[in-house]
DNA sequence: CTAGTCGCTTGCAATTAGCAAGTGAGACGA
DNA sequence: TCGTCTCACTTGCTAATTGCAAGCGACTAG
């Protein structure tokens, strides 16, 4: 079903096409982690939503070819990835909050979510991911 | 995949419980069409995306079970209905416009849509439907 | 009586999802 | 040095979902 970085979209409707990226039900919750700053494989299979292993290593490859994530390691031997937002992912966040608020005021007893995160911004989430070093950079550990 | 009214959600995240509810390719569209005034069977597969009918069929009922969208006959005999959004679809508004402003951003070439989309409230979209009697209403037959 | 439309169903093949188990590179302890 | 463990994935396989195509019932028009 995914489609390759330049892959035909369906429409070019921005909608269809949006969704022609992200219309499934894992990858839009791999952002979200991804906002709550959680960066490595172990974390983003910790979520209570519990994503089957090769889906996440699917997903974490395709919104990559698509630029909505990078990676770099976290460490040499053995070679280790941690992924974070681009630009283009970050920008996802009123999309996530609007669909946050839809969920909390139509889907009885789901949670309220911090506070952050109704009033971040993208911006925010690049400038917090920038002063976050790769492990360690100007004084290092 | 579809969850009925009141399936168990993979999470009470307000995220991942509206995506239980949203997340694939086609219902969102389809909120979409009728957000543009479409109303009946064929108008949705008159969209671009060409929509399997079966699909097509399968979501609007989900979409009714799950309370986004309701139906009334628009004639009897053949008995055939045509649908609209309730106050819990068109609250999906701000979540499309924002995923469309994302998607005019990033998909290159993507549609601009048209002004209405941009600038309507939820509310806009519940009056308008309300103005537009179930095929005749005041005097009716 | 014939053909056509509309709104679906149904059958079926192909794709995708998801569960479980396995793998490779190294860390750690005895 | 061996055995055990973790982390980040792969791989195999089955079940579920998708989507194409065809069919169907109830009409309407000619």
């Amino acid at each position: 079903m995914k489609l390759p970085p330049h892959g035909s979209f369906r429409s070019l409707c921005p909608l269809a096409a949006s969704l022609d990226l992200l219309g499934d039900r894992w990858s839009l919750l791999i952002v979200r982690d991804l906002m709550a700053r959680k960066t490595r494989y172990k974390d983003f299979q910790g979520s209570p939503e519990r994503i089957p292993t090769n889906i996440l290593a699917q997903r974490l490859k395709l919104l990559e070819e698509n630029g909505l994530i990078a990676r770099r390691p976290y460490q040499q031997r053995p070679l280790r990835y941690e992924y974070f937002l681009t630009a283009k992912g970050a920008d996802l966040l009123p999309v996530l909050q609007q669909l946050a608020l839809w969920g909390q005021k139509y889907v009885p007893d789901s949670w309220t979510p911090p506070a952050w995160f109704a009033t971040a911004t993208a911006a925010d989430l690049l400038a917090r991911d920038a002063a976050t070093p790769p492990t360690g950079e100007p004084g290092d550990e």
